[in-house]
RNA sequence: UGCCCGGUGGUGUAGCGGUAGCACGUCAGCCUUUGGAGCUGUAAGCCCUGGUUCGAGCCCAGGCCGGGCAGCCA
C-alpha cells in the first residue's frame, strides 16, 4: 500500500492520495498519467515524473498509469519522439499496459466540448491579431481590456468556429477564447486561447484538422476523458489550476485533481529541452545520446542502469520547493547499484610495461579471479599471467611521495591474484627521460598474492599480460559543466561559458583482460580500482572495443594527493 | 510592482503542538589481495521579529528572501 506502511514517510502527494482513498473520493481508484509532448528526448527530470506517476499507481491495487502523448501542436512534434519516449519509459522499467493514449485521439470530443462552451456563452471567437491580443491582455500589474469581439452572438461564434474547423481561414485569422475575466489577477484567466488555426498536417490525424486545441484546454479535458484521479504536474502549472478547474466545472464533466510538485534540477548540467537542444545543435556534444547528456538515452549509453535512476528518484523525494540536487547523489546511486551487480575485470588505461626478470621466458600460468566479491554467486574466472605485463602508469613513481603504497624502485607490491613483485630497475626513454619499462623480480612463494612469511604488502595493482590482453578505446567522461549551477543562458548562440572543456578524454591505447574480447554492447564492468565501464552501444565493434566510463570508483588516493597539494 | 507558491545542516528530505531524524557530501578512524566495498565516529540546520501556548520547525501576524505567471508553446 502506501509507503507509510513500509516505515518510510509518504510525500505530500502520496498523502493526498491516501486520504482520497480513505474518504473514497474516487471510488477506490488511482489513475495517474505521464503526459509528454513528443517534441524531444526524455531526460532525468522526466524520470522523476515517470517514477512518481507510475510508482504511485503501482503502489495501489488496480492502480494504473497512462502514457499519453500531448500532441496538440503539430508544428513542433514528431513521431520520431513518440518512439524514443516509449523506449525510454520501458527501459526505465515501467508498463502502461494497454493505456497508451494521444491527446489527438480526443480531437473530436474536444471540439464538441468547445462548441458546448460556446453554447453556454463561455467561449467566443476572437478576431484580434496575436499582437492585439497581447496588447489587450494587460500586464502583471494592470488589468486587460475586453476584446471588441467578446460579445459576438452564439450563432456567429458557432458559425465562425465551424468555419475555422473547415479551413476557411488562414493561420492567425481567428482564435477561440474562453470568456472568463480580462481583469483577473491570474493571467491565465484573462480569456485564454482554446483553439488556434494551424493549417498544417498533424503527425497522427493527417489533414483532418485545421484547428488545434491549446494545452490548457486539451490537457485537463484529456485527464477527464481518461478518468484520471490525480493529475500530477510541475510547479509552473500551479497558476493554471484555476483554469484547469474552470473548464471541468463549466463543462460539468468528471473532475480529476491536479497536484503540482517541484521539477528536478541537477548540478553540473542543464535540464531543459531548449538548453539541451542548444548543446546538440552547437556541437558541444555528439548528439542527444552523448554519454554526457542528462537524457535517458545519454545516461543509458553512459552506463546508468534503470534501477540506479529509479533509486535516485526515490531518494530525491517529492516536494514543492524548487531545489538543485547534487550530481554526487546520482553518481552514488549508480555506484551502489553497480557495486552490487557489475562483474569485476582488470583493464589498464595507460599501460606501462612491466617485466618480471626472474620469471621464465615463455612460461604462462593462470590465476583464479573473483567476479564479484559482493556476490559470490557470480563465480570466478581464470586469467592468464606471464613474464611481460602492463600495469597502470599511475601505479609507478620513480620518486614516490609519502603514503604512496604503489610501485617504486625497491618497493614491493602485489599483482592482484598473482604474485608479489619488487621493482629492481627502470628503463627510460633517452630523449624524454620518461620511464618506459619497469623491471621487477617476483617471489615464487607468493603465488596467489599472499606472502609465505606473512609480511605485509599494502599496495595491490591491477595488470594484464602483454600477449593476451585485448586492445580497447576508453572514453573518460566528466561533468558537462564545470560549475554546479551553470550560467543560465547561452543566448549568444554559441558554446556556454561554463562548459567543462575536460568533460571527455579519449584513451586509445588501453589493454583489457582477454575475456572482454567478446563483451557485448551495453554490458557494464567494474575495472578494478578504477571505475565502472560500459561497452558503448553505438561505436563498439568486435575487434574495436570501446568503453565509456560511467562513473569512477571513490578515489581515496586522489584525495590524499589533493590534501598534500593544498594543505589547510 | 498584481496574483500564486515556497523557505529545516553544504545538498536533498522527514517531522502534522512535546528530545529536530534519514540520506548524499565533508572530516577522522577501523578493516581490506580493489587506496573499491563495508563498519564506526565527527562537524554542521528550523529565514527574521513579534504573538498564542506549560511548550512552536509546526498555529497567528508582520517582515525578509527565493521561484513562477503577461505564447495563437507545453
Amino acid at each position: 500500500m502506501t509507503s507509510v506502511d513500509s516505515g518510510t514517510s509518504a510525500d505530500f502527494i502520496r498523502s493526498v492520495i491516501a486520504e482520497d482513498l480513505r474518504t473514497d473520493k474516487y471510488g477506490g481508484r488511482v489513475v495517474t498519467r505521464f503526459p509528454p509532448e513528443p517534441n524531444g528526448y526524455l531526460h532525468i527530470g522526466h524520470a522523476k515524473s515517470i517514477c512518481l506517476n507510475f510508482g504511485v499507481a503501482a503502489e495501489h491495487p488496480g492502480g494504473v498509469c497512462h502514457l499519453r502523448f500531448d500532441d496538440t501542436n503539430p508544428t513542433r512534434e514528431d513521431m520520431e519522439f513518440v518512439d524514443s519516449i516509449q523506449e525510454d519509459v520501458r527501459w526505465l522499467g515501467f508498463d502502461w499496459q494497454d493505456h497508451l493514449y494521444y491527446a489527438s485521439d480526443y480531437f473530436e470530443q474536444l471540439y464538441a466540448l468547445a462548441e458546448q462552451l460556446i453554447r453556454s456563452g463561455l467561449a467566443y471567437v476572437d478576431s484580434l491579431t496575436a499582437e492585439e491580443i497581447r496588447d489587450f491582455r494587460g500586464t502583471l500589474t494592470e488589468p486587460g481590456r475586453n476584446s471588441p469581439y467578446r460579445e459576438r452572438s452564439l450563432e456567429e461564434n458557432l458559425d465562425l468556429f465551424q468555419r475555422m474547423r473547415a479551413g476557411e481561414f488562414e493561420d492567425g485569422r481567428h482564435v477561440l477564447r474562453a470568456k472568463i475575466d480580462m481583469a483577473s489577477p491570474n493571467m491565465n484567466l484573462r480569456d485564454p486561447t482554446l483553439y488556434r488555426i494551424r493549417r498544417v498536417p498533424h503527425q497522427r490525424t493527417g489533414d483532418a484538422w485545421r484547428i488545434y486545441p491549446m494545452y490548457d484546454f486539451a490537457h485537463g479535458l484529456s485527464d477527464s476523458i481518461e478518468k484520471v484521479t490525480h493529475s500530477l504536474c510541475t510547479l509552473e502549472f500551479e497558476d493554471h489550476r484555476p483554469l484547469y478547474d474552470w473548464f471541468l466545472d463549466s463543462l460539468e464533466v468528471y473532475h480529476p485533481q491536479q497536484i503540482e510538485f517541484a521539477r528536478l534540477n541537477l548540478t553540473h548540467t542543464v535540464l531543459s529541452k531548449r538548453k539541451l537542444r542548444h548543446l546538440v545543435e552547437q556541437g558541444c556534444v555528439s548528439g542527444w545520446d552523448d554519454p554526457r547528456m542528462p537524457t535517458l538515452s545519454g545516461l543509458r549509453r553512459r552506463g546508468y542502469t534503470p534501477r540506479s535512476i529509479r533509486k535516485f528518484c526515490d531518494r530525491v523525494g517529492v516536494a514543492k520547493r524548487d531545489t538543485v540536487v547534487e550530481m554526487a547523489l546520482l553518481e552514488h546511486c549508480l555506484r551502489e547499484d553497480l557495486n552490487q551487480h557489475a562483474p569485476r575485470v582488470m583493464g589498464v588505461l595507460r599501460p606501462l610495461k612491466l617485466i618480471i626478470d626472474n620469471y621464465p621466458e615463455g612460461q604462462t600460468e593462470e590465476f583464479e579471479a573473483v567476479n564479484n566479491p559482493e556476490d559470490p554467486s557470480m563465480g570466478t574466472r581464470l586469467i592468464p599471467f606471464s613474464r611481460a605485463l602492463y600495469i597502470e602508469e599511475d601505479d609507478f613513481r620513480e620518486d614516490p611521495p609519502s603514503k604512496f603504497y604503489r610501485l617504486a624502485p625497491g618497493k614491493e607490491v602485489r599483482l592482484r591474484y598473482a604474485y608479489l613483485v619488487t621493482c629492481v630497475a627502470v628503463v627510460k626513454d633517452e630523449q624524454t627521460g620518461d620511464v618506459v619499462e619497469v623491471h621487477c623480480t617476483y617471489d615464487p612463494d607468493s603465488r596467489g598474492g599472499t606472502a609465505p612469511d606473512g609480511r605485509r604488502v599494502r599496495g595491490t595493482l591491477h595488470w594484464v599480460t602483454e600477449a593476451d590482453s585485448v586492445a580497447a578505446e576508453v572514453r573518460l567522461y566528466d561533468h558537462l559543466f564545470s560549475q554546479p549551477n551553470p550560467d543560465e543562458d547561452t543566448d549568444g548562440g554559441d558554446v556556454p561559458a561554463d562548459l567543462n572543456p575536460n568533460s571527455l578524454e579519449i584513451l586509445q591505447q588501453c589493454r583489457v583482460e582477454p575475456g572482454l574480447g567478446e563483451a557485448t554492447p551495453g554490458s557494464i564492468y567494474q575495472f578494478e580500482r578504477q571505475g565502472y565501464f560500459v561497452v558503448d552501444n553505438a561505436d563498439s565493434k568486435p575487434g574495436g572495443l570501446v568503453f565509456n566510463r560511467a562513473v569512477s570508483l571513490r578515489d581515496t588516493w586522489a584525495k590524499i594527493q589533493q590534501a598534500q597539494k593544498n594543505p589547510a
